[in-house]
DNA sequence: ACCTGAACACCGTTCAAGT
DNA sequence: ACCTGAACACCGTTCAAGT
């Protein structure tokens, strides 16, 4: 609030003459921040593509705003430019052939998936660089190695696997398994 | 900081004596609320429910414990207790017959989902009660129903599905949906 | 209706001083 | 080593007073 206010040039009790407080603030950020992502002609072929692509979008652009990403959790889409987000969502879900329970459910996971990811993401983002990151990823990883395999045989033999891909490509993979999950659950009723 | 201190009779300052800080007691926390969770002998026919017991018990106990629930997000298991679960986590998933991958990326994205959806979960029974609850998703309903139909055909045809499951439902929807993509990436490599 | 400065009730953390 | 009270630097929000 109170940076908000200063980067407007004023003191922060002057913003409650516009928005009850902070939490319809970011409310009103996060319609703005989803209002940004591109939203596709739904088509059967490459439904798989279309979700990812917004996935990843929205992603990309939580990930420098930590605070409103929090806010996408636990909120049922209902300002405009998230309801035509929503919209396009479950639209590619339907040319995908997925079942409407999926549709309706796998909805609140799709987003909720991308604003917890976006969050963690933001945080090691802001705890350190890129150098530090790839310093304590090093670490992990010898920690793991190094884990006594008489308690830890599991987790031991793939410490090389956990440390290898980025954040990127650990998002892409959860993606994955939930879009693969959902086709699986549209099939089997 | 102060409210546990005042629990403790005295003040927070005395907290520092113990701890770093606030991001260090909460680790100790969730470390111990980790630690609650049964941890079953895996089992190749039963894997699935194994892993859907563990993922409900710990967001049971995540759901009343919101800031420990947000500071299990974005964190790399290495306390003790939370180790020991992890490698029952992917012990279980071997003995699904989940690949090596999956299981090295599936474990952060299992805990993820458990975090963020408790977290998710903790904001509503913290905002309000059962019964406003209720009164809420049928408002949600209602709103989704009434939607322009040649602006948001999809959105309103689903309206009836969105609303019905309650936060277990969904929560059991998303972990389905979740360890089902896991086996179908296991299954293409 | 819109804005303002000052104050209020909170945070987590630090620090000099104690035992 | 452990604890303490007071202070510090922050929050979001309220409120009486202005225009």
């Amino acid at each position: 609030m109170r940076g908000i206010a200063q980067q407007l040039g004023t003191g922060a009790a002057s913003l409650y003459a516009h928005v009850s407080g902070k939490e319809e603030l970011l409310e009103l950020v996060f319609d703005e921040l989803v209002g940004r992502v591109a939203l596709p002609e739904p088509d059967p072929l490459t439904w798989r593509e279309q979700l990812h692509r917004m996935a990843f979008d929205l992603r990309a652009i939580l990930l420098s705003h930590r605070d409103v990403a929090l806010a996408g959790l636990g909120r049922v889409p209902s300002s405009p430019k998230v309801l035509r987000a929503a919209e396009a969502v479950v639209a590619v879900m339907r040319a995908g052939g997925l079942s409407d329970r999926v549709l309706a459910l796998g909805l609140e996971q799709f987003l909720l998936f991308i604003a917890a990811s976006a969050f963690e993401d933001s945080l090691y983002d802001a705890r350190m660089t890129a150098d530090e990151l790839a310093v304590y990823f090093q670490e992990v990883h010898d920690f793991y190695e190094r884990l006594p395999a008489d308690r830890f045989p599991v987790l031991a033999s793939i410490a090389e696997t956990m440390s290898g891909p980025d954040d990127v490509e650990r998002f892409e993979f959860g993606m994955t398994a939930l879009l693969a999950g959902f086709e699986a659950m549209s099939r089997s009723g």
